[in-house]
DNA sequence: ATCATTCTAGAACGCTCAATCTATTTGTAT
DNA sequence: ATACAAATAGATTGAGCGTTCTAGAATGAT
């Protein structure tokens, strides 16, 4: 090698996902990140190829972050423990979980795509959560797997468990205690797979 | 008078819901707001003093709209209906419905904070949410208004409605007949307010 | 010690945007 | 008809953005 580097890569996503999560896509300028680790914007262009290239790699982090948790839970049959498990998630790195959960990744590449190798990561990474979720609901079912059935578990293990922490993750409040209760009574509420009230069975 | 408008401030509004809810926050430029109505970008800022103005304005709409649903059942008494009401509304007026649930206000206005006036108006109206909230739970308890009751209601009748929604607002796909279902479910399965299982009383 | 390479450093460029400005058109009241 | 107020019309301005460029500094191999 030849010089040491005295900005990582990681250095640069980290602080794209702190701005992203404290004020919108739009708040992620190059020269935000530069200013936030305290290197000159042309160094950025050493490490990325662009901005979009920045917030993919900020958004493969942090969903990557997430299927780690969540897969092998999904593969071995544990939804409940799958969407009790956001919780801890989300309280060990806030930054990383409103970057997440609070913004649409639609306003991320707004104003350019992100470029291809990294796209097809994005791609990959959500392929293997969706595979995690088919897998998880054929293991409750008799192994066909019906729309309506993954829409419940995407509900049940990733959306509703969101839709309990944004409100505390909005406003930088502590998650609450009864968060994990709303979600236990929830997985306990409503039918997972197979057995639905109405449809295939009755009661 | 002295010369009919060929413009009105609901037509910019109108432009300014529909690209933010195809393309993001950052797809309602001025220049494209105008583009879409067929007027040219200074015949804005004859309705309105700045973007965010309008994107104030925008938001008021579509959160006005929804508070005319909810605010009535709400102090009715009636939650559940609330919670299912929100399907046609998102389905008859899809741009209101992604502009409004799809993206963090926030993103709306990291340019600029919205001017005085529209701001109190979007104050006044998450307050008139906020009320019919704690009318609808104090009808179910003791008159006694927990942080638990207030997040429970919120969860049940506004975000948890919108995660079972967000999927298909997303896709773009019409809104499947069991999204009412889950919905229904979700209500029979978390008990709203005052007995919930496990605190103040048993089972 | 020198070279090749990789980084830092930050000024500069081209572009787009929100907002302003000047000129023109249009409908109404006199 | 004429005057006037309010709107259209779109070029212009200045700021901020992503990106590129040029220069210099640092490091390991020769």
């Amino acid at each position: 090698m030849v010089r040491t580097a005295r900005f990582s890569a990681e250095h640069f996503v980290d602080a794209a996902i702190a701005l992203v999560a404290e004020g919108g896509p739009g708040a992620a300028t190059m020269q935000a990140i530069a200013r936030r680790v305290g290197a000159p914007t042309g160094s950025i262009y050493h490490r990325f190829d662009s901005r979009s290239a920045i917030l993919a790699a900020a958004w493969n982090a942090s969903y990557g972050s997430l299927a780690r948790l969540l897969v092998p839970l999904l593969q071995a049959g544990r939804p409940r423990e799958a969407a009790l498990a956001l919780i801890p998630w989300a309280g060990e790195d806030r930054p990383r979980a409103r970057f997440l959960l609070l913004h649409e990744p639609v306003a991320l590449f707004e104003d350019a795509p992100p470029p291809e190798p990294l796209r097809q990561a994005m791609e990959q990474l959500e392929a293997e959560m969706d595979q995690a979720f088919r897998a998880c609901i054929a293991r409750f079912g008799d192994g066909t797997i019906r729309d309506e059935d993954l829409s419940r578990a995407k509900f049940l293990i990733f959306d509703a468990p969101i839709a309990i922490l944004r409100p505390h993750l909005l406003a930088e409040a502590p998650i609450p205690a009864f968060a994990g209760q709303m979600m236990a009574e929830l997985h306990a509420g409503l039918p997972f797979a197979g057995a639905r009230a109405g449809t295939t069975h009755a009661a």
